[in-house]
DNA sequence: CTTGATGCAAATATTTTGCAGAGTC
DNA sequence: GACTCTGCAAAATATTTGCATCAAG
């Protein structure tokens, strides 16, 4: 089988076209920038990433293959509170596996942290459970954060 | 000994002095708005509030006193993801005690479930005290939120 | 009376939208 | 060729800041 039609990177975008998207260039490349990288990326860094090697491609279309992708389930959305959208790979299609965050308050660091999955696993599926039950929500997602001051922040005393 | 020297509400606004800020007007009404009120308010709705009652208070005057307030854990600010900050009192403070909430991705409705606190407290705890020392971080709080579909939404298939 | 607090207007910052032209299927 | 996607400019939204004035201590 020639290799561009075997299972690989490339098949990533038919998730566009799977929901009726076209599988433009610009929503070609902003989904292989969070592919390549591992950190938490605003609108604007996306955009600034992109910039040089694609100068056609504006902050309003990164801003709106955002909102799809997010719809899309394909990245997750998340807020650190520095005022803007933060967003990463889905944990399901990202080789991380699933995380969550510890903020620095002092310097905004975030850390992707998975110890403890299986505690924090069994916790997660058990409020889950319950609070369906309980108030019946059709649950969808959660948020898990821990957030204090990074050892270099707390030392300069931020 | 007097009612009004006696324990109370009114010394909920010695945060103010003790932490060498004035006690003005404006920062006791809005203080008064968080120990009144059990919704989570933004800024906005806080200027609302009081509006009819205090005209004389803008709503910068309401930022910069979420501002303090937040800054003296007197309040807690949230993201509930509508893109406007939402506080309530400190849970330390309130009758409602530890909780955690339940977000409603259709309506944006918030319900303060404290259900399984036991859990929870342990969780936090176990978690916290695993970062603490595995990262180095002072930790000084956390965020669990869990989303999904309300009852009524789900129905109206939103 | 000194210093901090406030209102107003204007600035910022992020995200969203209208619309005409370009690109995908 | 139909219909979607895009860039640009402008709007919308939330929050912050400069500054002259006011008020708490």
């Amino acid at each position: 089988m020639p290799y561009h039609l075997g299972f690989g990177p490339l098949h990533r975008y038919g998730f566009y076209k799977r929901y009726g998207f076209r599988t433009t260039q610009a929503r070609q490349v902003i989904l292989d920038v969070f592919y390549n990288c591992k950190e938490h990326l605003s609108a604007e860094d996306i955009y600034l990433k992109i910039h040089k090697k694609y100068p056609g491609i504006s902050l309003t279309t990164v801003y709106r293959t955002l909102e799809i992708l997010n719809r899309l389930g394909i990245i997750e959305k998340h807020d650190f509170g520095d005022g803007r959208a933060r967003y990463e790979l889905a944990h399901h299609l990202c080789k991380k596996g699933h995380h969550h965050h510890l903020v620095c308050s002092g310097c905004g660091k975030v850390i992707d942290y998975d110890d403890l999955v299986d505690k924090e696993t069994d916790f997660i599926k058990t409020i889950e459970e319950h609070l369906s039950k309980r108030y019946r929500f059709k649950i969808t997602g959660h948020l898990v954060q821990f957030f204090g001051m990074c050892p270099e922040c707390s030392k300069k005393g931020k």
